[in-house]
DNA sequence: TCAAAAGTGTTTGTGGTACACCCATGG
DNA sequence: CCATGGGTGTACCACAAACACTTTTGA
């Protein structure tokens, strides 16, 4: 790729992307195509362009990824190791989105093949894309504890029970329904659609969030 | 993907020093001496070097302006938008810094001055600097809240007082002398050196930092 | 002996956690 | 009528917040 002959690094961004799918929380895998790391697993990424923000890179990548827009997308840490990159020097910023379709993944130029993975099986990454991973996934957890940003991992309309789940599987813990329920209620993020799952047993009301809704709850102070 | 032949944006660091002086809380900023902003105060900052990592240019940098090593150092956030710098694209790394002997300041080669400034009284800054700082003071009140990092403000011994008003100046707002020093007690990070204070009034224990103490202190989750 | 700052406990309220049964529907 | 998943309330405990007086020293 590109030798840097003037010594600024290269910019890239890498978007970490989470979805629940088959009651399991899956990341988003590109297989590289080229050298170096060829035929290994990464976190979908690419350069900057000249004239684009770095949000707006990593929504490109995004989109270029799964087909995906207006999805939740933060900035997550700047990584820039000066041999994190055996072709030169790269600094990549990465980003963490939450998507809520498992929909069909696209593969971009720059990949084989795409697939989600579980966070809890994932195979050998490039470059230093598992401690990226890793800090993604400590960031998510630790941002469900404080805000509501796990709604974003679900379809629009939802049970309390699908919820719940999702909450347990990203926190890896069981929770307490009544407490939950109650939290959630508290919270009044969401409203009732109307409808109602027809499974077995007793049907579930369904429910979206509040277009007015905050999604970031601020927690008491622990200290001092 | 369009590896047509464009610059890559520079890479540089910036970083916002914070201290407590004078019952204040200030930040160390430079005024610069070329254009663009000739004259215009700016947060400390360069360009990243060839073989140096992030937070390696981001210490040097700390270094160069106030000369002191081994402080507080994190990462804060990075901005990249392509017309924040009108020279051409700059992608800058913000780091905020904690320092706490109120020492003599050295202006680098890129600063005609250097000089403190309260966080309440700042001047007209150059580039998206008011932005990075705005976004820095609010991670470090953040962190107060459920960290002990406020204790890097502080010279290595001091009062509980005095460390009472540390927080009450960064927070703005007045803290409750009893459950201050209760919460500050069960936190069990602090041990005394032994020596007072030898003032008007009665004297005052010194305490320090015990090394092995635990600078995060993990929050208790607030949702679900 | 007075002024100045340090130091010290208790009470009250709120929020967190643990816990078990009845309800609505489809087969 | 039974199996399945949905939905509901209370009691206890721990921590947070509010609050005022005594102690030690220097001048």
């Amino acid at each position: 790729m590109a030798q840097t002959r003037y010594h600024y690094p290269a910019t890239s961004v890498d978007v970490v992307i989470f979805t629940l799918r088959a009651d399991d929380l899956q990341v988003l895998l590109v297989r590289r195509k080229h050298a170096p790391f060829e035929g290994r697993w990464a976190i979908p990424g690419g350069f900057v362009e000249a004239d684009e923000s770095l949000e707006a890179a990593a929504r490109r990548e995004l989109k270029e990824e799964t087909g995906v827009r207006d999805v939740y997308l933060e900035q997550l840490y700047t990584f820039g190791d000066p041999k994190r990159d055996p072709r030169g020097r790269v600094v990549t910023v990465a980003y963490l989105a939450l998507v809520s379709a498992p929909l069909a993944v696209q593969a971009g130029d720059d990949a084989s093949d795409a697939r989600w993975w579980s966070v809890y099986k994932l195979p050998s990454l490039a470059f230093d894309h598992a401690k990226i991973l890793q800090y993604a996934l400590q960031r998510l957890r630790y941002k469900l504890e404080y805000t509501a940003a796990g709604f974003q991992l679900l379809p629009p309309s939802f049970t309390l029970t699908e919820i719940q789940k999702a909450y347990e599987i990203v926190l890896g813990e069981p929770l307490d329904k009544r407490n939950f329920r109650r939290r959630i209620a508290e919270a009044d993020i969401l409203e009732e659609t109307g409808a109602s799952t027809l499974s077995r047993g007793r049907p579930a009301k369904l429910y979206r969030f509040r277009d007015d809704a905050v999604a970031e709850v601020k927690t008491r102070r622990l200290f001092p």
